[in-house]
DNA sequence: CACCTGATTGCATAATCATGCGTCATGGAG
DNA sequence: CTCCATGACGCATGATTATGCAATCAGGTG
């Protein structure tokens, strides 16, 4: 790594996730503070980075402004449908450093990868990937992408 | 009222919600030039007042940061939300024979996979995933203190 | 081992956002 | 009509967040 520190890079932002989902942290500082007395030692540039890498949220409330977890406003009665969908074909969801993983009953991939597609989630995966990363097992058994996108994320 | 200007306070902000709803402003300046691109003069200072009283929220993604409308990711679907996140963090999704690999920028895992958990998705996996892999509710390698106040120590 | 490549971080500083204070209008009371 | 209270703003400035640069360190490679 660069300057050694008590707790890797992965270790800090697991420990940012974490206290931005209990507590109620308005600004970097305070979490540079929440993570200092834990032992962990970080600048506020730092934060400002994993904090981007992160894909955190600050957002505006009654009492001021904290930074949340993306996803965090719970849906009345959602992932019904999703549920179903996973609920049928994943055993397990992992993980990984830089992705996450969820595994299925062998051949039951096209189906959920079917059904995502259904839904209108597919295309969110495209060709725009920069680096190959992914082991733990991931290989393709001659599966090309599912499909392009024909959807336009954002920029 | 207070300064006289072409449109009024409400006026203002149905606009500057409307923007943030569907475009990409990354900045209370961008804001202040659409805005203005409308006809509607306001400065920085009434933008973040603005903002504030509407409540938005200031979030990162993949392409930079950007405004944000609380519960915009929350849709008549469930499909909606998840097509949310998977649209902020990855970067490609590809389907291998045993499951479907979620690449994501290095650190946004995390992000990605507490997201779905407090969307009430993490379950589906039962409890293979957590015998498999971390799991964030729980605790980490030894973290002490994460019940703290909800009150306010801001400013 | 010397050298090059990429990652990670601190520092200093630029870019943004938030807010105290004073002013301008509006509306109601006296 | 005059005076006072309230709300909305702009300006200037303090508070926060973002980022260019350079140093440091882990891994390959020749």
């Amino acid at each position: 790594m660069s300057r050694s520190n008590g707790a890797s890079k992965a270790k800090r932002q697991q420990a940012i996730l974490s206290f931005v989902a209990q507590e109620r942290l308005g600004s970097q500082e305070e979490i540079r503070g929440r993570l200092a007395s834990m032992g962990i030692a970080a600048t506020q540039s730092t934060i400002s980075r994993d904090i981007e890498e992160l894909g955190l949220a600050r957002m505006h409330g009654h009492d001021g402004t904290r930074y949340v977890v993306p996803g965090d406003g719970r849906a009345p009665q959602p992932v019904a449908m999703l549920r179903r969908l996973l609920d049928e074909f994943a055993l397990s969801m992992v993980r990984a450093d830089q992705g996450l993983i969820v595994r299925t009953p062998p051949g039951a991939a096209a189906a959920l990868a079917e059904g995502l597609d259904r839904a209108g989630l597919a295309d969110v995966a495209g060709p725009n990937a920069r680096r190959n990363t992914i082991h733990k097992r991931g290989r393709e058994g001659g599966n090309p992408p599912p499909r392009e996108q024909a959807h336009t994320p954002k920029k």
